[in-house]
DNA sequence: CGTGCGGTTGATGTAAATCAACCCATGTGG
DNA sequence: CCACATGGGTTGATTTACATCAACCGCACG
């Protein structure tokens, strides 16, 4: 362990159950459910240690069982699995404010890996303390259960996404998709949005090739829906991305709790 | 309508709420959670209305709002989604025992179409009784809540299969799964396995086209994997498929649940 | 007895994979 | 402080898996 890695901001380190750090959490919960003021006071006040991780760190995988609840306050990180010729594929991407593993609770064996895809925050709730807060307000274990749901709404876009888009609309896609998500728990959409992801990473997610990737950069920049400066690359024209993937959002479940 | 689409089991036909329907259920569940004979009693009481339904009817449209929780008891429905130029991908099937629609109850708009595949027979079971189970019954909502998670990993898989694996893995694969799904709510092993699914549907299932399915039918058959006479597809050697999907089924959670 | 759906087959096209360099920035150790 | 290693990125030549196009077949059904 380099020091670096241990290295906690003063606020998380030291006041683990003071007001702040879950906000984003509950903002992520917000988008989708909604949660009085006692509900989110509630959640704002669960117990956690605080937990920086350096990229590619890994947090689970697969075969092993976790027994602790972790989310993820900054950074960004991701779900894969392996084929048997060594092939991966990146099945889930989580971000600011997303729950990484809920499923662990209920679940034995975990049957993808997770890891850090940067530099990454994470708040590391004990499941006694998320399993009370479950059993003694409804609302909340409701909020955690469509947050789930989300989850797998996504991965079936992912699947119509890699079984039926070309390379380029398949990227345009999964870009619409991080800016939409990441606007989920800011107030204001962000001038410009940076995408960590190397050209392997995108490989991977979107079941391509580095090669094809890097060629089919080029032509969404040339299109003018991404820009690039030595290895950043940021979204461009949102329009232009939403164009070429026809993209809609309905998919991510905004505000779309039912009673 | 053919006669024997409408030949109804006297029990589903005659007593609805009779202990019986929905055994199947009641087994797919115990496949995976730990439940008492007071709870599967519960369930087994469920009421709810028996129908029947036709090859390719709609149980559900994409945009639309379910208040109803269906239940499979008999035949083949799956979810699919359209890309915008008209391609269609099938993001899960659903076999005998499945829940077809847990997240209706969660989340106002469907993200999905739900489609019977061949002549079903569903049990619509009233939320409100449901909901008083899942109330009432921790271990039951636990193991509700089980079943949409191993719904969620089996996507994940299907990611891996559809983004990673050659034509010929990737159908051997699913075939693998789908004999491995059926034996869940069985006692025996069956010694053959029909496959219900037309050519073009395993196209949409696999992200593939329906030439290229049939001509790795046929590479499947000259290798033993599978036997096809007329157009009946059924599971030759399982052991083949195994071989060539390198298939492993951790994935499908059987009785995994943790304490 | 047509009609149509599902399946089959061959010829051809093409998107994406593969192979193989090479570049460049960064970091690291001698 | 330079030499080198390393990881991402870039590029062109080539291959290939799969798509596309276009027939045609044959059983089932109305």
């Amino acid at each position: 362990m380099r020091p670096d890695r241990l290295a906690l901001t003063p606020d998380l380190a030291n006041a683990p159950s003071a007001s702040g750090g879950l906000d984003i959490f509950v903002r992520k919960l917000l988008s989708h459910s909604a949660l009085g003021p006692d509900d989110q006071q509630a959640l704002r006040l669960l117990p956690y240690t605080a937990r920086r991780l350096d990229a590619g760190d890994y947090i689970l995988r697969e075969g092993e069982h976790a027994d602790i609840c972790p989310l993820l306050l900054s950074g960004f990180a991701y779900r894969h699995k392996f084929a048997a010729d060594g092939g991966r594929q990146i099945v889930a991407l989580k971000m600011p404010g997303d729950a990484l593993d809920l499923q662990s609770l209920f679940l034995r064996v975990a049957d993808h890996n997770l890891q850090t895809l940067t530099v990454a925050d994470l708040a590391i709730v004990p499941i006694r303390a998320l399993e009370e807060l479950v059993r003694t307000r409804t609302t909340i274990a409701r909020a955690l259960l469509v947050d789930i749901l989300i989850e797998a709404s996504i991965g079936r876009e992912w699947l119509l996404n890699i079984g039926r888009r070309n390379a380029l609309s398949r990227l345009a896609h999964f870009l619409c998709e991080l800016v939409y998500r990441l606007h989920v728990t800011m107030a204001e959409p962000p001038d410009r949005v940076d995408v960590p992801v190397t050209q392997e990473q995108l490989a991977d997610l979107l079941g391509l090739t580095p090669v094809h990737i890097n060629r089919t950069l080029r032509s969404l920049e040339s299109a003018g829906g991404i820009v690039r400066q030595g290895r950043r690359l940021a979204i461009g024209d949102l329009d232009v991305l939403r164009g070429i993937a026809s993209y809609s959002d309905i998919y991510l479940h905004r505000g779309q709790q039912t009673g």
